[in-house]
DNA sequence: CCGGTCACTGACAACGATTACCTGATGGAC
DNA sequence: GTCCATCAGGTAATCGTTGTCAGTGACCGG
């Protein structure tokens, strides 16, 4: 309130130099005599100066930021990826962005174009849906997390989803299990087909007969699984396996099981989460961890600042199955 | 790459404007003759131009933005908590900077200093230690979350820290518990002293012994917390109830006490965690929202901007003991 | 003693938008 | 017909910083 802002001209003169001086003592610039860069600093120090950012991003160009876009921020896998990328940033006196796309396509869209009015350094994007086509008229560095985007032909920082998914279903069919649920988000979600295709190809080799009422394709958050999972218990015959996409929505299912008191269904998250190890039984995971993903993503972007061109190629983070218990139980009843 | 960026006065030429013109079109000025103002927004339209706003915030003043500084991002607490400031703020279309200060006094400022150079509208801050008193030279709005800062008497969005803590320990009393140990995080945390508070006067009023091997006072994690609270399970006389004063650290406790069996330990949880309602048994808490108090924050800060003065004066979020049977466990063995 | 580096410094013009102030034109009141 | 209010729109200054370029001495070799 009382306090006018201190600028550069200030400083300057308090220090009986040009802006431009004092400007090359703050930005580190070795040309200037000690002792000129002395009175500068003490003129700094005595003042309280602060570089106004606003002011140096508009002539710079670029401003000293990072913004992510994830589908929600408050979903605990998200929420230690932007926690990652933050820690990384933070040496390089990078500020973080945060914008959530709803999980609204058209609202990604505006929140991505915002973000590079804003002209931040790079952006780290969990793409939901749009079509990523006009990235390629934008200079802006951009890399991709945990889902390679559509329309545009840039690498992305993801696991083998496919894959890690056809492994879950070959886990749980080799504990006897035949009649395996899928829960997954909506099926616009990239990751969410491509699970459903490792699953549907793993059914497939096994010669599984793949029912309609045991996939449930659109379980948005851990209500939605829980009252899907409630649904497939009630089915005349019952799946004896439940394999799980996304770590929010095993949420819904543990508590559809646990309330149900029905802990003897085998059970395999994609994804970890907080308490997966002390329930009973403790929770089978793919460790689909946050923090790796960010880590190399970040990485990546530093990269692309400090110059080398982007890359079309995926970077596939390994995953391991973690059996703890729920992933190996026995099918008890043969279903047919 | 291609395109060169757009700028306001391309649109003014195209639409055969002055560059005053066209920015009154776009900041909706309705003194424009009706034909000039389409002709603008064709021009704006098929230039595809956005703003840039880092320009406007310079000569503005203020950046739309609001800075958040939390502890800790991903603890699943404060990523609520951002998550609700994000979707509040989206359709003022003001963006969210959140940084952490990783539990580290020195730092927070640091961080604090850098998103005031930044020239934010306005901050969120969850204090974690430091002296706020160098905010009152400051213009910037500041809205504290969940603790009462130091330093500075500026109102903040809190909940009863003590009296919930005085009521958990008298629950878990009526209970037939004496030996009810505290796990908290650091005391120079404020939120953690004054559940330690509300604790002692309890154990006070009872008339019970405080004893020190009972009290951890410096859980800043899950990880740290299952540790003490195995430290505590192999005391001579192990406590008969848990306190634990933090969802993180609730986590911790949790993993040790069902990696023991030793699920027959009376424990309540201050703040609610993902699976505590499937636990067996379900966990007892003080349903602490970090959304409601994310909410009320960001309510204020909306008054401020507007111009509406601060207020010295806390606001308390009324919280609830959710009661789901871990805390509602008697005390077997009567402890002397 | 002169031209040429070198180290240091400053004046000035950007960056791209907003805004204080001003100009012309129109039109109704008298 | 003159005058003033009102409207639409333009000109130029401005936000605070940094890049460009030019300029000042000092110092050195010839």
């Amino acid at each position: 309130m009382s306090t006018s802002p201190i600028r550069l001209r200030d400083v300057a003169l308090a220090a009986g130099t040009s802006t431009k001086t004092a400007s090359r003592v703050i930005n580190g610039d070795a040309r200037v005599a000690v002792d000129t860069r002395k009175r500068v600093q003490e003129a700094v120090d005595s003042l309280g100066y602060q570089v106004d950012l606003m002011a140096r991003s508009l002539r710079k160009g670029v401003d000293d930021t990072v913004g992510i876009v994830v589908p929600t921020i408050g979903d605990p896998f998200f929420a230690k990826a932007i926690e990652e990328i933050e820690q990384m940033a933070l040496p390089r006196g990078i500020n973080i962005l945060v914008a959530s796309n709803s999980r609204d396509p058209h609202l990604e869209r505006k929140v991505v174009d915002g973000l590079l009015a804003r002209r931040v350094a790079g952006l780290i994007v969990t793409p939901f849906s749009t079509d990523y086509s006009f990235l390629e008229r934008v200079s802006t560095p951009v890399v991709f997390l945990d889902r390679h985007p559509e329309g545009i032909n840039v690498g992305a920082v993801i696991v083998d989803d496919e894959g890690s998914a056809h492994r879950i279903v070959m886990h749980l069919a080799s504990f006897g299990h035949r009649r395996i649920a899928l829960l997954t988000d909506g099926l616009t979600v990239k990751t969410s087909r491509l699970r459903r295709e490792g699953y549907l190809r793993a059914m497939g080799e096994l010669g599984f007969p793949v029912e309609v009422e045991l996939q449930a394709t659109g379980c948005v958050d851990a209500a939605q699984a829980e009252a899907c999972t409630n649904h497939m218990l009630d089915l005349p015959v019952p799946p004896t396996a439940i394999f799980s996409a996304r770590s929010e929505t095993s949420l819904g299912v543990v508590r559809a099981l646990h309330l149900r008191g029905r802990t003897d269904i085998a059970f395999v998250s994609f994804g970890d989460f907080a308490t997966a190890d002390v329930l009973n039984p403790a929770v089978t995971v793919i460790d689909h961890d946050p923090r790796v993903l960010a880590r190399k993503a970040m990485e990546m972007l530093s990269e692309r600042l400090d110059g080398t061109p982007a890359s079309a190629d995926d970077f596939v983070i390994p995953v391991e199955l973690i059996a703890r218990g729920s992933g190996e139980l026995p099918a008890l009843q043969a279903a047919s």
